[in-house]
DNA sequence: TATACTGATGTCAGAAGCTGACATCAGGGG
DNA sequence: CCCCTGATGTCAGCTTCTGACATCAGTATA
């Protein structure tokens, strides 16, 4: 993150990024599939913990309440890592490759949400616009918490999406 | 797409493309900045006949009403192009990082929608997630079109898709 | 204690994607 | 007939990424 925040993204090598971690190029390629995925390391972590959550949902739960216990349930956890998460986005936003990379990694969540609420017995098209629709929230969600001056926490804006979304479906 | 379809993507190498077309590697990508691109080049057309359709709305449509406008508009160009659409499908789903560009344009897409809605007077927040929306849709629905037995056109499947949308963000 | 195994790392060579700089060439306008 | 422009070719080179093989440290096991 010091390099690609530094230099620029395309402008660090990946034998700069060994170097700096006193490795070899051929090592950092064992480690991370590509000179992108070293930003996006911790992400399947992330993922499973949203799994999780919508298998605990109760089961009376509607889809979309289900998904969003996903979101409820790291809004904690992205709380005391805000200097980190803006870091890390303002890397990603200035470069279109990371920019791929990340909708890539919150299409292949939206995948798994919508697995496990298949899994809760809700039907293929309604578990996948479900998953979806939690996506969608928790991208507009988290784009509004990074930004936020009053500071107010990631829940507070999952939720207020949340009703944003209701009332735009409805109209 | 012939060779793609035939030796696979990552086994195609630019340089064949190249040959087959009479032309240079260097010519083929003064065409295309990526080995991906050449399956993704007519998108942007696609993309401005679907804000001409959001701007083209009625006044009062609501937002998301005016966001469907936009797959109304494109449903007739796919009914031609089914066999073709299977096809370029089939090799995006074989190769990940054709998947990753495709997720690329439709947020580059949902980001379009969402600003015509703007352009209507929409918040932000609702034009985000009305243009999300339509996307999920609009993915959905193209799923579904491609491998119904019964050929039943892309109008069908996207009103079934809002309708199941809806009753998901109200359960 | 010695040996074998395992996992992480290093070394090397090379393919393929992609770019910059410069040359060429065809067609259209003055 | 000449000049300009846009498209293409040529060439050299960087960077990403991979396969094959070597090394080395720690650990289990005889």
């Amino acid at each position: 993150m010091d390099l690609y925040g530094g230099r620029g993204y395309e402008q660090t090598t990946v034998a700069e990024i060994a170097k700096r971690a006193g490795l070899t190029e051929r090592t950092f390629f064992r480690h991370f599939s590509d000179k992108r995925e070293v930003l996006f390391a911790g992400s399947h972590e992330l993922e499973q913990a949203m799994v999780a959550a919508v298998e605990e949902a109760p089961a009376d739960a509607s889809p979309l309440a289900a998904a969003m216990a996903a979101l409820e349930r790291i809004a904690e956890f992205f709380a005391e890592r805000r200097p980190h998460s803006r870091r890390r986005q303002a890397i990603i936003n200035a470069n279109p490759e990371l920019q791929e990379r990340e909708r890539n990694k919150l299409a292949s969540l939206s995948v798994s949400l919508a697995y496990a609420l298949r899994e809760r017995g809700v039907s293929e098209s309604r578990a996948i616009l479900a998953a979806e629709m939690a996506i969608a929230i928790f991208k507009l969600a988290f784009e509004r918490w990074l930004e936020d001056a009053k500071q107010r926490d990631m829940l507070y804006h999952v939720r207020s999406a949340l009703k944003d979304l209701k009332s735009v479906a409805l109209s």
